[in-house]
DNA sequence: GTCTATATTTGGATAGAC
DNA sequence: GTCTATCCAAATATAGAC
């Protein structure tokens, strides 16, 4: 019984085939056919192997979400302050981009369509639970007196969640700068700005 | 001759409920009989005022697009200082957001989709428009002493192009946050950082 | 597991009456 | 400016042979 990455069935490679078209072109913008064209068989072909394309989606997309918030608890769980785990949660994102771009970018650019369909309901809870682990880092890190005092957690959570995934619109694995640079990059923009010069009228904190 | 706001011919409004629906749906989701039923009248109808679906999106963006390049032209050329211009480009950018956020939405989730095609070779130019805004001014701004020297320019510029425009995903015109407390908030992260101590091993510049 | 052939549905678009 | 009626293309999906 051994947990290595077990060679990749015709089904997976099949379903990393359509992720690539789902990422670039859009969910609804891939037809089968282009999908059975990239893989080198005919459209009827790929029902043998799948119900429909939605659910090529859903077990993309599924199965991604099961490992990436497996790691989120584990962040959550660990046993640091809060600021190391602010740290370890953005590059973790960073991580997911660069192992799994086409997942990340069709949760970004789909998951709000999938989302209205009953059978992606697990889109949403999704979103909620991906809230409360960084509503409650944020809280935390407010708390220990690690972030300043005066920040909406609300919009700030929204700033961070956003921000990071955007990234899956340019970064590319293998290009210039590794996930772990621009994760180097965005955590020092995030927590001390781009500004050399304190704002003149900041109700920042320093003891 | 007046330049006024003048009341909206049936065709601005047909093309604002389009608008709402392709921000909504997306323009691949949203047939052209949802447009129809939306506007209370059949789909055969809405081709008397458009050749096409597509030429719906394009007015749509094209009209939202020189309005957007004019005002960041404006700010380009104003007199101040680099700090001051970065500032007030953001501040557009959301009140661009909070006055046009189905246009921004379809920019956003359907850009790519559509710079495909030919007829939306403005959208790559409009693209590349937007970063030479962005690159001059933090060059400006690196130079002038204004931001840290050891930004990467590049990077930062899609940090922010993409953190700015992101937020059409959740703002609401009318709720809880005005699109200037949300430009505060966001310039004051951007600039400063959420972070209370400077990082240790930041190579920040305090003269 | 793939192909051939085809059923079925959906959606963009047109023509002409009102 | 809208409706009725309809065409046509594209795309999802199925059935059975190989």
């Amino acid at each position: 019984m051994s947990t290595e990455p077990t060679a990749p069935t015709r089904r997976t490679e099949l379903l990393g085939i359509a992720a690539g078209l789902f990422a670039e072109k859009g969910f609804k913008n891939t037809t089968v056919r282009d999908i059975a064209e990239a893989s080198g068989i005919l459209s009827g072909s790929l029902y043998h192997h799948f119900d429909s394309k939605e659910s090529m989606v859903d077990e993309i997309l599924s199965t991604f979400q099961e490992e990436l918030f497996a790691a989120y608890d584990a962040v959550l769980a660990s046993d640091v302050d809060a600021r190391t785990k602010i740290d370890r949660a953005v590059r973790l994102s960073f991580q997911a981009i660069d192992q799994h771009p086409h997942e990340v970018a069709i949760f970004q650019n789909d998951a709000g369509y999938l989302g209205g369909f009953e059978r992606f309901g697990y889109l949403a809870e999704r979103n909620a639970q991906s809230r409360e682990v960084w509503v409650s880092l944020l809280t935390e890190g407010v708390r220990s007196g690690a972030l300043r005092h005066d920040l909406d957690i609300e919009l700030t959570y929204r700033f961070i969640r956003d921000t990071v995934w955007v990234a899956v619109k340019w970064y590319r694995p293998g290009g210039r700068h590794s996930h772990v640079e621009i994760a180097d990059q965005y955590l020092t923009i995030l927590l001390d700005g781009i500004s050399t010069d304190p704002q003149s009228p900041s109700p920042r904190e320093r003891p």
